[in-house]
DNA sequence: ACAAATTTAGACAGCCTTGTCCAAATCGTC
DNA sequence: GACGATTTGGACAAGGCTGTCTAAATTTGT
């Protein structure tokens, strides 16, 4: 093990950064060792931090760790409303557009350190905490698919897209731009950026042959840019 | 003979049947425990089995711990070739059959113990074994898929569907199929018969809007079943 | 039924971990 | 510079786990 703390030596400075600081190093440790390989020294070591302050901030490790999956579960949710919020409502090129959104998507929420973090703690600890992680995807999932399907169903009001159920849309688009990377999620590895583009490209080109329209909506007249929100 | 394996509590008869059930076990408690939290104690006991016993058959935890993954991933693959093996290269009903087949897919090798398992443990602990896992990549999808992209392959070429890259139709047709089962993998849930259908239909729906072609191919006469293999 | 191989239960040492306690050092603020 | 709050590091008890060892019991093959 490395034991030499290269990355995070400075101690932080004030309280609240010296909580901030636990928490992340926890988040990191808490992803590569299990809940029950963390070990509470090392944590300290990493976060440039005494146990014992440890100890004041948190109580104890599991306390530790709730506030670890309730802090991810917050900035990832914060990134993927971000996200979403620059979804093409009004799309000049629709095949660009889409998948500019779904690498920002990979890119700010999936693939980043919070992202991977929250998925690998969920799927090695969910089972054992079912009620903070019924938070989370009430939270999460139930929150951004819902948002992500409202999104598509604009598009295809608008003439876009020809999709019956917004929901299955958006799930199947998620499925799709996301399929060439199944395996690398897997093992917790972190795809290239060109694997990410190129995962995107070829789910948004199959979501269009099978939900687009031809590039003039027909019957629906082009609106003034009047509700942007 | 009372092979009466209920819950696990009748001590297993002959040599090898310790040893396959030593392993059985101990695949269930890493899955619940990982690895760090995983009890050779709990393994013992879960295997009807005295704890030296353990140690007799395996060495130690690491090495029983390897030998869980090699048998879960030998088991799955065959599991795996075994269905892709139905595929449906001369389909009647072209969505029905590759409903059941998806269906096929996901109740025989994801969502039984073995696929369930052997999957959270590459989750939970493959950045910890590198070469490993390499292993069952190499093993696992790296001959899978292609032999899954292979009879994706001739149904484009026996003119049921328009595909350009079977490599990545493939892998599309998984992330469809099991689009709507994702948030319950994630947790290490086990998905209903019937959400595994809705997956399924979906995704095969929209997989077909995408590369379906008109249900009487143009210029391919139906040849007599020749080869089935 | 007998001999060899295997299994069992329990004890045991060695190690690691969590969480607490405390006195000294440090920090932030006035 | 002084004072209160925070942090530090080290010691410490209690408990858990791995892996080894033993002698007795059991199973297996013949």
């Amino acid at each position: 093990m490395r034991l030499g703390v290269s990355p995070d030596t400075f101690p932080p400075r004030g309280h609240e950064a010296k909580r901030l600081s636990i928490v992340d190093a926890a988040a990191g440790v808490f992803c590569r060792e299990g809940f029950a390989g963390a070990n509470i020294d090392l944590i300290a070591a990493e976060a440039g931090v005494s146990r014992q302050t440890v100890y004041n901030h948190h109580g104890d490790k599991e306390k530790l760790f709730i506030a670890v999956v309730r802090d991810l579960t917050e900035r990832c949710n914060a990134g993927i409303f971000a996200t979403i919020a620059t979804f093409p409502d009004q799309p000049g090129n629709l095949e660009q557009d889409l998948i500019g959104f779904a690498v920002r998507l990979n890119q700010n929420c999936i693939c980043n350190r919070d992202g991977k973090f929250l998925r690998k703690l969920i799927q090695t600890e969910g089972e054992r905490y079912p009620e903070l992680f019924a938070e989370w995807r009430e939270q999460g999932p139930g929150r951004t698919w819902p948002a992500l399907a409202a999104r598509f169903a604009r598009l295809a009001y608008g003439g876009y897209l020809a999709i019956e159920d917004p929901d299955v849309a958006a799930r199947q688009f998620l499925g799709l731009v996301n399929a060439e990377l199944q395996t690398t999620f897997m093992l917790g590895g972190t795809p290239r950026e060109d694997e990410v583009v190129q995962s995107a490209t070829n789910g948004v080109r199959t979501f269009l042959r099978a939900f687009g329209k031809r590039p003039a909506p027909a019957g629906v007249k082009k609106q003034a840019t009047l509700a942007s929100a």
